[in-house]
RNA sequence: GACUCUGUAGCUCAGUAGGUAGAGCAGCACCCUUUUAAGGUGAUGGUCGCAGGUUCGAUCCCUGCCAGAGUCACCA
């Protein structure tokens, strides 16, 4: 790869002797510190407080333009970006010439100086010493811009997931999804722990999987000389904690599924998990859209389409699939639905069974119509095996919400089944579909079932996908554009 | 996994009904002390994703492969 880009080497050989350049003049181009005392943002937001005082910046060079004897910078940090005026008088010992002569787009400097208006009312800084942080040896991509559009912008996708550091310095708007990212999970955490929510870790790493249905990353340790799964749920160790007498626990961590990846999914994501004891399923429920309803405010989220501002419509999944679809699906068989299923064009499998039929039934009639945040609660047993049973049902409806908003799940909730014995009749089920080739069925975990066996408390629990969340806060249609890094194959095969 | 589209200079893009490629920006040299998508002059910069095939000749046509995007399928 790097023997074809000879004009990119010749740009790094052109920097490389600006380096050498800088040292013989004894200026260390990588020194360890900066002196800086002001935001850009402050002295844009304030320019009259600050107009004629000494202030120091520091930043990125976006643009240069240098007319002999003098040169404009603009220069751009964390907080936004603003015109720097320097010439070969206001700078001393040489400084215009070693330094700003030798400046390229990308550099990181240091300036200090005074805050004036140029000719056309510009807010500027004169500088009265330009330091050189950081030197550039690898250009960036075009930053022209004008009135805040960029031109020639930084637009391939998979280069701007792939070295997203370009992605932040070029484009404002990726950088603010992932700041919004952050005052998201943010204000889940605070909500959490104003709940008296105990926030902990649980093992990445594992010797037995569960909590979810989906196939794991398999790893070794060494010493240990065993085989261990990286995490598909927090679950069962976040019930161990109910049982061990933490009443209220939650943990926002990393799961990994071997699965496909599409724009809503990638192997690692992150996963909110929050567990209260004494609770049922209605009591998450208050407090899921409380969670949420908070969190909208909060931030002055402006949501394309979708209303956080009532209150979240509730819906039997019997009822609305039912309403939906115009049959009584509720009062089919297996076939029934099948038959359904084909005139409607739904992809069938003659494998899917009652409840996999009604899932894709479900999917295909009713979630396309749910915008608007939505909990679909009383599911089929048949669809739940980690859920209580219903408690004023025949046995056959669950304890049990998901949240949709956008047309997509978010959240998931049960009435966690407490019960040792019917879960470890669950799990065994589970082990059936296993051994019969279904490679997401959940595996047996006893020490888990011992956990049960000692007592947990009726609890509550949920689940939200942080990533879908923060896509449809910051309005983004692709999950690899809410995750910095998201995973991509590796551009060579032989690499 | 299936289908469709995309891959040309560091970045953004042209282009050739098949005769080994152009522009803007960036970079280089020179001029320029209030410019701002600064400007002017000049010179650079490419195995046209990779590998085969057809052809006198391929960046263009064909096949395979690699990577990405979009739709669909599976899963959160």
């Amino acid at each position: 790869m790097s023997d074809n880009q000879k004009n990119l080497n010749e740009i790094k050989k052109f920097r490389l002797e600006k380096l050498k350049f800088l040292k013989d003049n004894n200026i260390d181009p990588f020194p360890h510190n900066f002196d800086k005392n002001n935001n850009i943002i402050e002295i844009k937001n304030d320019s009259k407080k600050y107009e004629n005082h000494d202030i120091s910046i520091a930043g990125r060079i976006i643009s240069i333009r240098k007319m002999g004897k003098s040169s404009f910078l603009n220069v751009k940090d964390m907080s936004g970006k603003i015109q720097v005026y320097t010439n070969n008088q206001n700078l001393s010992n040489d400084e215009y010439d070693l330094v700003v002569r030798k400046l390229d787009i990308g550099d990181i400097v240091g300036i200090k100086g005074s805050v004036f208006y140029t000719k056309t009312q510009e807010l500027s800084i004169k500088a009265n010493k330009v330091e050189l942080l950081s030197k550039n040896l690898h250009p960036l991509p075009n930053m022209k811009e004008k009135d805040g559009e960029l031109f020639f912008s930084f637009d391939d996708k998979e280069q701007r997931y792939r070295k997203r550091y370009l992605d932040l310095i070029i484009n404002d708007d990726s950088r603010d999804v992932f700041i919004s990212r952050f005052n998201i999970i943010n204000s889940i955490r605070n909500y959490l722990n104003i709940n008296s929510f105990i926030e902990v870790e649980t093992p990445v790493l594992q010797p037995v999987y569960g909590g979810a249905n989906a196939k794991p990353f398999t790893t070794y340790h060494n010493s240990l000389d065993q085989n261990l799964f990286l995490r598909i749920a927090d679950e069962l160790y976040l019930k161990r904690l109910i049982v061990g007498g933490f009443e209220k626990v939650y943990e926002i961590s990393k799961n990994f599924r071997n699965e496909g990846m599409d724009k809503n999914h990638n192997p690692e994501f992150t996963m909110l998990e929050f567990y209260s004891a004494y609770s049922d399923v209605y009591d998450m429920m208050e407090l899921t859209e409380g969670m949420i309803k908070n969190l909208v405010k909060e931030m002055k989220l402006e949501v394309n389409g979708i209303d956080f501002k009532k209150n979240f419509d509730v819906f039997s999944f019997f009822d609305v699939l039912d309403k939906y679809s115009n049959i009584k699906i509720s009062e089919m068989n297996t076939k029934e639905i099948h038959s359904v299923m084909k005139n409607n064009n739904i992809p069938l499998d003659k494998t899917y069974g009652y409840a996999k039929s009604l899932d894709k039934a479900f999917s295909f009639f009713v979630e396309p119509k749910l915008i608007n945040p939505t909990f679909i609660i009383n599911y089929p047993i048949e669809l739940s095996p980690l859920a209580k049973v219903e408690r004023n049902s025949n046995g056959k409806i669950v304890e049990r919400f998901e949240l949709f908003m956008n047309k997509m799940e978010i959240a998931n909730s049960f009435s966690e089944l407490n019960n040792p014995i019917d879960q470890k009749e669950r799990f065994l089920a589970q082990q059936k579909l296993k051994d019969s080739g279904d490679e997401e069925a959940q595996v047996l975990d006893n020490d888990f079932i011992e956990a049960l066996e000692v007592g947990m408390p009726p609890t509550g629990g949920v689940g939200i996908g942080i990533d879908r969340l923060v896509m449809i806060l910051t309005n983004k249609k692709s999950i690899k554009d809410v995750i910095l890094f998201p995973a991509m194959k590796n551009e060579h095969s032989n690499t």
